[in-house]
Parts: C-alpha cells; sequence; structure tokens
DNA sequence: AAACAGGCCTAAA
DNA sequence: TTTAGGCCTGTT
C-alpha cells in the first residue's frame, strides 16, 4: 500500500493538466526548495513553487490538506514527481528512526521541528552532479546564475502552461559537446574544467540500480575520481541525486552546527540509514531558524 | 579594498 | 595523512 501518493483527482481546467493529491504529513512544498538541495526551482508569481527538472515543467501548491501539481497529468505523477517529491517515503518513519538512533537528542529534536516538511528530493544524477560541481567555493545567487544561464545556454526551451518559456538541463552529452570555452564563458571560473571532466565521465558512472548493490564508499569513489568532485560534492550528488539517504553532507554551515551544538564530536555515521535526512534539518535549522 | 562564498586540487611535510 | 595556498567571479 502506498499510503502517501493518494491521488484526489487528476484532470484539466482551463486548458491545463494538473493532479491533485492529498497532502501527507511532513510535506512542505517551500521548505523542500528551501533547503539548499536544488537550484531550478523558486516561488512563482502564480503562487506556490515553479521550475524544472527531467525535461518538464512543474508548478506545486500546496494547502493544509491538499498539494496541487499544475502542468502535471497522472501518468507524469505516477512515473515522475511521485518519486521526485518524495512522497514515496514515510518521514513519520524516518523522523523517529533518526532520533530513536540518537538516543533522543534534545539538539536533533528542535532542529527537526523547525525543519519538519523537509523531503529529500530525487533528482536527475547528472543535473545534481553538475549543479554540485558548480556550487563548489561559490554562493547560491552565483551557483543559480550560472545554472540558468547554462540552462538557456544549451537546455531545450519549454513552455509553462500559461505560455512563459522555461529551459530544461542540458545533458551531459550537449554540454560535453559545446566543450569546456563555452562552459567557461558562462562565468563558471576554473569549474569549467571539472564540468567538462564530469560529462565525459558520468556515462561510464554506476547508474541508480547498479549504485543500490553498492557500499556507500564504493558508490562515492567513482564520484570523486572526477576532478573536481570530493567528499562534499560527492556526498551531495549521493544525497540528492542518487538517491542515498545516509549521505551527510558536511559543508560550511554543518561544520558550524556540528561544532556549536556538539562540541566538533559528533559521528553522522551513527544515525544511520536517514543520516542525509536529518542533515538536511541541521541545516535548515542554523540558516532559517531566527529563533534559536 | 579585502574578504568571502554550501570545495577541491596540488604541493609539501 | 594532514596542512597551506591558490582558484574564477560577483558581492559587500
Amino acid at each position: 500500500m502506498i499510503q502517501t501518493t493518494e491521488i484526489i483527482t487528476s484532470g484539466e481546467q482551463n486548458g491545463t493538466v494538473f493532479t491533485k493529491i492529498r497532502r501527507p504529513e511532513h510535506f512542505d512544498i517551500y521548505k523542500i526548495f528551501d533547503c539548499g538541495q536544488c537550484f531550478r526551482f523558486d516561488p512563482s508569481s502564480l503562487g506556490g513553487i515553479e521550475g524544472v527538472a527531467f525535461g518538464r515543467y512543474l508548478r506545486a501548491e500546496q494547502t493544509d490538506t491538499e498539494i496541487i501539481l499544475h502542468g502535471c497529468g497522472e501518468d507524469d505523477y505516477r512515473n515522475i514527481w511521485h518519486r521526485y517529491l518524495g512522497l514515496d517515503r514515510d518521514y513519520g518513519q524516518v523522523n523517529r528512526e533518526i532520533l530513536a538512533e540518537l538516543d533522543g537528542d534534545a539538539v536533533m529534536a528542535r532542529a527537526m521541528d523547525v525543519g519538519d516538511g523537509i523531503r529529500i528530493l530525487r533528482q536527475d544524477m547528472w543535473e545534481t552532479l553538475c549543479s554540485f560541481i558548480i556550487s563548489q567555493n561559490n554562493n547560491i545567487p552565483r551557483i543559480k546564475k550560472i545554472i540558468d544561464s547554462l540552462c538557456r545556454t544549451l537546455g531545450e526551451p519549454i513552455n509553462s502552461p500559461d505560455g512563459r518559456v522555461f529551459y530544461t538541463f542540458p545533458s551531459a552529452e550537449t554540454v560535453l559537446d559545446a566543450g569546456q570555452d563555452l562552459i567557461f564563458s558562462l562565468r563558471t571560473g576554473f569549474r569549467a574544467k571539472y564540468i567538462i571532466d564530469a560529462a565525459r565521465a558520468f556515462p561510464t558512472l554506476p547508474t541508480r540500480q547498479m549504485c543500490g548493490d553498492m557500499t556507500y564508499g564504493e558508490a562515492q569513489s567513482y564520484l570523486t575520481d572526477i576532478k573536481g568532485v570530493g567528499p562534499k560534492v560527492s556526498s551531495c550528488v549521493l544525497l540528492f541525486g542518487f538517491g542515498r539517504h545516509e549521505a551527510f553532507p558536511i559543508d560550511v554551515w554543518i561544520k558550524k552546527v556540528l561544532d556549536k551544538y556538539y562540541g566538533g564530536n559528533f559521528d553522522p555515521s551513527r544515525i544511520g540509514r536517514y543520516a542525509g535526512v536529518a542533515q538536511q534539518y541541521l541545516f535548515y535549522y542554523e540558516r532559517y531558524d531566527e529563533n534559536k
């Protein structure tokens, strides 16, 4: 039984397909797209959050009881967005497991409360790899700007239902064919050569399925073989793109949290198979909670 | 103006 | 195995 995917209605309204589903516990579209895992979705003037993934436009709105997905028919919901949005997982269970592993740790409990509603997206592997290479030694506005110009330059234009133009994320093959000079001209800086190396290596990487049979370290080593991909970027890619929820990326913010609340003596591996979810809670907590 | 930004590489102990 | 310095660029 897949209880978190209950479709209420799916149909067409003013020529636009939509799917409406029951909103499960622990699901907040704003937090999901505001915790740093995705650079291509933003608040929409039409309401909710909109963006492009897997070559498709989506605008998601939420009420207390429903999620409305605009530009999404029933087939796309079942085949793509349901999984993309992490709606195939019971986060009540995830949260309980995290707290149990940490013996009810008070800091984690608080972070979990503040970040409640965050879900780990299952993004496209190439897009995630490329995006997090761009993210290194960089700030979020510029990361978004670079990715946007990459998509405008090399992606395919697609229309939102109301006729605005969006762009898909270019394939690894397209990026490779475009060449390092073109990538550099998009203001990627010293990362241009890394992006090209990643585009070249991408077809040889294990698929998500193959990855499922590997140890974490084994899967990670395939990624860190790519120039410009180290521990942090690879763990982000494994978490957000490869569905490895035990990944625990340590960036400057997380380092700050671990030093501040745990005196630097925190072993992420003791959280267990949902360490990555815990990481997102801590990240969101440190960056966005004004009342801590 | 100098430092910094959601790291990583290379060189050197 | 760990540490220091440099790196494209845009912003403050």
